[in-house]
DNA sequence: CTGAAAGCGCTTACAG
DNA sequence: CTGAAAGCGCTTACAG
């Protein structure tokens, strides 16, 4: 490995001055600054990113923390579950913003214990983490506004000093998808719903409700069926429900994501029924499954690119104040959403 | 932050003694043991990683490269194409191997030219590489090769010093899916496969070959048929196919992969026509996704598991061998494919 | 503008 | 079995 004591020799200077031109200081004289670069050149020197780290106390490291079981489970684990679909869309970007910023992405697997965790997150000297958390009540997330590491999250209503969060506008998403089928003439609209007792959930519900009532159509409880995330607790839910409810009392179903619209769809279609002739289906998320579902799926899109710019965006701003020991307490970021039409949603007229 | 001092401070031995102890040197005595394990707990202390890494010239992460496109893209950034959707199932796998292995993941975003690309690996004391490239000629296997530092290729038939790969039997697995269609009484089975250049796609058309010649069926040229990875790809070429060949010449095709398999399923059903009543498909890996197809799919279940367990089981290895300056040439794995019946492949008997 | 020196938190021969 | 010392590769006051 060559080292800056390498690099110091060949252009005939101190390590103290080949580190101060590495890192841009003023105080280098011209010439000093012209015959390091070549030596960096010709002897291919990069610097220990390690001893960097060390030295700094902190690493260009940011830590993705994702909590979707109440188990102490790794990073990925979960994503093999479709509920989590849409946050995998989403980590691509996540880690496309953070290589332009510069920062390396750590999987960090969660250790054991409570304390441990945020003990091995600052051995690591993690600059910053990114957080999604399922469970608005999980503990984890409590540890981590302690941990004092600068911290953005992913749908979770958390803030403190240092750490916000990014969220798409559900509300209005929801409501948009409630008024589609409205506007195409459906007045028995059925939600299958999850995690109303979180911010995502409860935020679609209501914006159901909301659209509901904007139109002047009442809000059934009978309409509302709370399911799991996952395509197969939808599908489970709608295949009871296409059982039970004899006469149909419903022409069409808001899912709670595009994954449930999924498992909704095959149900359906295993009861024999057609979509959308019997029964609209609309999504949310818009995951780039919808184009190939049968049929294509209309949804809700969250602006993915907006939320992750906002997350690491934030993230890099707050670990930035965090670096000059200033307090920084930043605003969260709501992000519009917007209807997609596909084919699996069309007029009520064909119904009963 | 707790550190060594501050323990050996407070079990009244030197810093020397309390990282003997910590790392499990036999010259410590049991007093000295007990009172430093007394000290850690008390104090919550846990040695410092960025710290032992600079020392050890060596970190305990193991970074993930893997190679989608010929451009310096970031690890994910191709993931949400359909082709890569395996792959992805496969690394919740390798994160939790790598958790239990007591190593830390890193996503390294591939910085602009080949030389910096390993400096950067190295100057971070990466312990090992877990490397996936689609592009069986992308230059940068090579590069990785010369890098010296012990990586685990997966579908990828390199071998060097300090690595080797893991893959499916590829072969048997294809020649199980085409004697599945020859049992079912089909005669005329296309294939729509894809990187034939590539260890992947050879094997699998190889595998294709193979059964239709042990049943004594003549390999048709014409029901060979290219195309993408990806599930758009298979899509348009089904559609062609089913354009262009009238009357239908074949009665059953074998996908290169389940997400292409996806495509041609919408691309028949568009069609007008049914699955498996008039053409049976049958796919290759068993994503989770494959449940959810209409209908659910037929296909070839590439052991994820053992693959994963294989390769971080020889990386772990390599890294070993490779800290006591050994040398170690460790052979391939080859794991087994099984085939799994669902419900888009059926007799042939049904065709004219 | 520049260099000598101290220090980040650990590990590891070396001497005892 | 144990401690003092050197060292991993860098950065950063400090003095000039």
């Amino acid at each position: 490995m060559v080292t800056s004591e390498q690099v110091a020799r060949l252009a005939g200077v101190s390590r103290a001055t080949v580190s101060r031109a590495l890192n841009g200081s003023p105080r280098v004289s011209a010439e000093a600054r012209k015959r390091i670069e070549e030596a960096i050149v010709s002897l291919g020197y990069e610097p220990d990113v390690v001893a960097q780290s060390l030295v700094r106390q902190r690493s260009r490291t940011i830590a993705l923390c994702l909590f979707f079981g109440n188990d102490n489970s790794t990073v990925l684990s979960r994503f093999g579950e479709t509920q989590h679909y849409f946050y995998l869309d989403m980590l691509r970007d996540v880690e496309q913003e953070i290589a332009v910023a510069h920062y390396d992405l750590l999987l960090h697997s969660a250790s054991t214990t409570k304390k441990n965790y945020i003990r091995s997150l600052q051995t690591r000297h993690i600059a910053g983490i990114l957080a999604i958390a399922m469970n608005p009540t999980d503990v984890r997330i409590q540890t981590l506004l302690e941990a004092e590491i600068p911290t953005i999250f992913i749908d979770s209503i958390s803030q403190g000093v240092h750490s916000t969060y990014v969220t798409s506008d559900n509300l209005d998403g929801s409501r948009q998808a409630t008024e589609h089928l409205i506007h195409l003439g459906h007045r028995r609209i059925m939600t299958l719903i999850s995690g109303t007792d979180g911010p995502v959930g409860s935020k679609r519900l209501a914006g159901y409700c909301q659209a509901l009532q904007q139109a002047g159509l009442p809000v059934d409880e009978q309409l509302i069926y709370p399911a799991g995330w996952n395509t197969e607790e939808a599908y489970q839910a709608t295949m009871t429900l296409l059982r039970e409810r004899q006469p149909r009392d419903f022409t069409a179903i808001v899912a709670g994501s595009d994954l449930m619209a999924i498992g909704i769809l095959r149900a359906i279609h295993e009861s024999g029924l057609h979509v959308p002739n019997d029964i609209s289906v609309i999504g949310f998320d818009d995951v780039d499954l919808c184009r190939y579902t049968e049929p294509p799926l209309t949804t809700i899109r969250q602006d993915r690119s907006a939320m992750v710019h906002g997350a690491v965006q934030r993230l890099i701003q707050m670990i930035e104040t965090d670096d000059k020991q200033e307090e920084c307490r930043l605003s969260p970021i709501i992000t519009p959403t917007k209807l997609i039409v596909r084919a699996s949603t069309g007029p009520a007229f064909l119904q009963a």
